[in-house]
DNA sequence: GTATTCTAAATTGTATACAATTCTGTATGC
DNA sequence: GCATACAGAATTGTATACAATTTAGAATAC
């Protein structure tokens, strides 16, 4: 027998997804009525899942005006990058010191397997859930649950604007991400060197130079919220 | 006209408080009922502050069972500290690079103004409150919105051992607490001289020295928790 | 004594109702 | 035109009721 996913649950994730997605628009006041018609359940399932979703920082909270959606702004996207640094970073220092061989290897595997999805021009949300894949699973070498926890907070979060760099990056080099697999492959290499300060400088050089990006992407994020696309 | 709180605010306040306090016992099942009555409110709004504590790593929730209290372990202390290093250390780096320089005098003078207070023996908790705003000052510098709430969130989820981590220390000199000061100095002289790797390494080990005594600090917190003090 | 089954009590999950507050649009005054 | 005041509509805040589920304890079987 499954395990019995509650309706706040079920709420919950949905909304996540929402969120991460923008399907409500930067600073947009959410209805409650409304949205609970939507999901098919009450107001009262309804706002335990928003509630949650305001303590990870997707949505925002007013008193008697409700729920509303984060703001976007480049400020917002660019801190979130470095967040991704101190967390990535200091995991990856931690990993250097404690991963166990067999799981450096399995690292390795995965790196190697996805390797031809990155080199043929797979869907963009696909490629970039392997990179998610890749830096999470090399976060969780560290052992330390909570820089696990607060990577997947950030990845959610930042998201949507990952997805928009990454298309453009495709499109300005024809289905190609040149750098990207290097980059892993620079950053396993100095882990399985056991070699943090190595591995620390190749993350963080892999994360700075799509955070000089961000604000461009940032923009196409706001033409492609308001503007119809076909 | 001040602004007026919503009972959730007010609820999740207190829940918060309690929370940190350790009021609920590790892995201790909530009763909601009980718990509205005790804090005046119905259910729905007790609901959505347990909530948002779930989302910030206070409480867990298993479905149809309610809500329990974070389990207490060595293990999450230790994580706890070692991601207080990752967003510490990295806001630490920024703030070299980003503080004004009227910033980090401000700083300085509050360093100095607390000094009398750490050196005689004042309340612990007094002390540690003081510990505790030295170090989101300082990650404040950063300009990094994130790492502060990032480490706001972990600061009150470690408070309850660091506290009994602090009182030991102190017992063990003589209501002297050597070396925090000094510590303290050191972070900000490398920050006044805009050197990061020095910075960072002094916080580092600030950091780490007390992480080392955290397992023991949880020994003694379960003594506590669970044997009558008088 | 231990395990199992069953029943009643307790507890959680969610819909709904209604009070409190905010929002919207119209009228009014200057 | 612009600001203000106001009334009605819409929306949020919270208590309550009741269904669904779990828990606790007694009774039974082995």
């Amino acid at each position: 027998m499954s395990k019995q996913l509650s309706n706040v649950d079920r709420v919950y994730e949905s909304l996540r997804q929402m969120a991460a997605d923008f399907a409500f628009k930067p600073d947009q006041r959410i209805n409650e009525s409304e949205l609970s018609k939507l999901l098919g359940a009450s107001r009262t399932p309804l706002r335990e899942a928003l509630n949650r979703l305001v303590a990870e920082g997707f949505l925002t909270f007013q008193n008697n005006r409700g729920f509303f959606c984060r703001s976007l702004t480049p400020k917002y996207i660019l801190d979130l990058y470095e967040a991704r640094v101190a967390i990535e970073c200091e995991a990856l220092r931690l990993a250097c010191r404690r991963a166990k061989d067999h799981e450096i290897t399995a690292l390795g595997d995965y790196l190697e397997q996805i390797e031809p999805d990155y080199e043929s021009g797979s869907d963009p949300a696909e490629q970039l859930a392997m990179d998610e894949a890749f830096h999470l699973r090399l976060a969780q070498l560290s052992g330390n649950d909570e820089l696990g926890r607060m990577l997947r907070n950030l990845n959610d979060r930042i998201r949507y604007i990952r997805l928009i760099d990454l298309k453009r990056l495709r499109d300005k080099t024809g289905k190609r991400v040149p750098g990207e697999l290097s980059a892993h492959s620079r950053i396993f290499l100095a882990l399985s060197g056991r070699d943090p300060a190595a591995a620390e400088a190749a993350m963080r050089g892999h994360i700075e130079k799509r955070r000089e990006a961000a604000t461009e992407a940032v923009q196409i994020a706001f033409s492609q919220l308001y503007v119809p696309q076909d």
